[in-house]
DNA sequence: CATTCTACCTTGTTTCGCCAGATACTTTTT
DNA sequence: AAAAAGTATCTGGCGAAACAAGGTAGAATG
């Protein structure tokens, strides 16, 4: 007898805008340098998008799977070896068609969305 | 033993980017106007965001019951009648919450991607 | 040696978009 | 009037992604 419905709100909203976002993101951020888990978080945080633990290693695991990256262990002077990335290049490929399908879509979005603006001034 | 990794093609990243985009965009296109099932999908087409029946229905009774929109029918001159739906006052409330999510998320995204441009100039 | 920190990984839940249907009513054709 | 075609609505099941909330293992610190 739970509350089914009414399960729209803006946090999982922003939760749900970002699904296959971030996997275009990641691998630009990769486009050339490379990168352990927290290096990424880090600079997606400091683009103002959020990303948890759980959320990327996941997504790392599926995209060395599929071949867009592949990683190298490195040491490091303060703790544990890291799991370095880099793009291989099927994931060049695919990041320029993600470039495309995320220009696409924006623009799809914002045409969209100023077509209110222009029915305004009818 | 079926070949469960792998599973990262271009034509499901495109239905996953538009997770939460889609219910932004029908909120937009309902900001003032009134419309029913047909006419936003031939809207989101001419913008060339391409969806199916099978996901407006739900995305629309969902809306509905969150209370973004209510809807009235309307008799057609030619077929059924139509459900007309239109913004409540909470809808219309959710869509300028939903334009800064969109700016910021479209911001973060694109300073992400610039930032490899800037990196080949360092 | 015990604690803390770092880095990695996994399981289960929820939500969404899509496919592949079904239902119901209207209009048109035979 | 009966059959066919068209219009508009809705539903069940599936796959994929993000997240929460854990866990493991080794290095650094006290």
């Amino acid at each position: 007898m739970k509350p089914k419905s009414a399960r729209v709100n803006i946090e999982n909203t922003k939760a749900q805008m970002r699904k296959g976002i971030l996997e275009f993101c990641i691998l630009s951020l990769l486009a050339d340098t490379h990168a352990y888990a927290s290096d990424i978080i880090e600079q997606l945080k400091s683009a103002e998008l959020i990303v948890v633990e759980g959320t990327l290693y996941p997504l790392l695991t599926r995209l060395k799977n599929a071949g867009m990256l592949h990683y190298h262990w490195e040491e490091s002077s303060s703790g544990p070896p890291r799991k370095y990335y880099t793009l291989t290049q099927m994931g060049k490929a695919s990041l320029l068609e993600l470039q495309e399908t995320w220009g696409a879509l924006s623009q799809a979005v914002n045409q969209i969305t100023q077509r209110i603006k222009n029915q305004h001034n009818e």
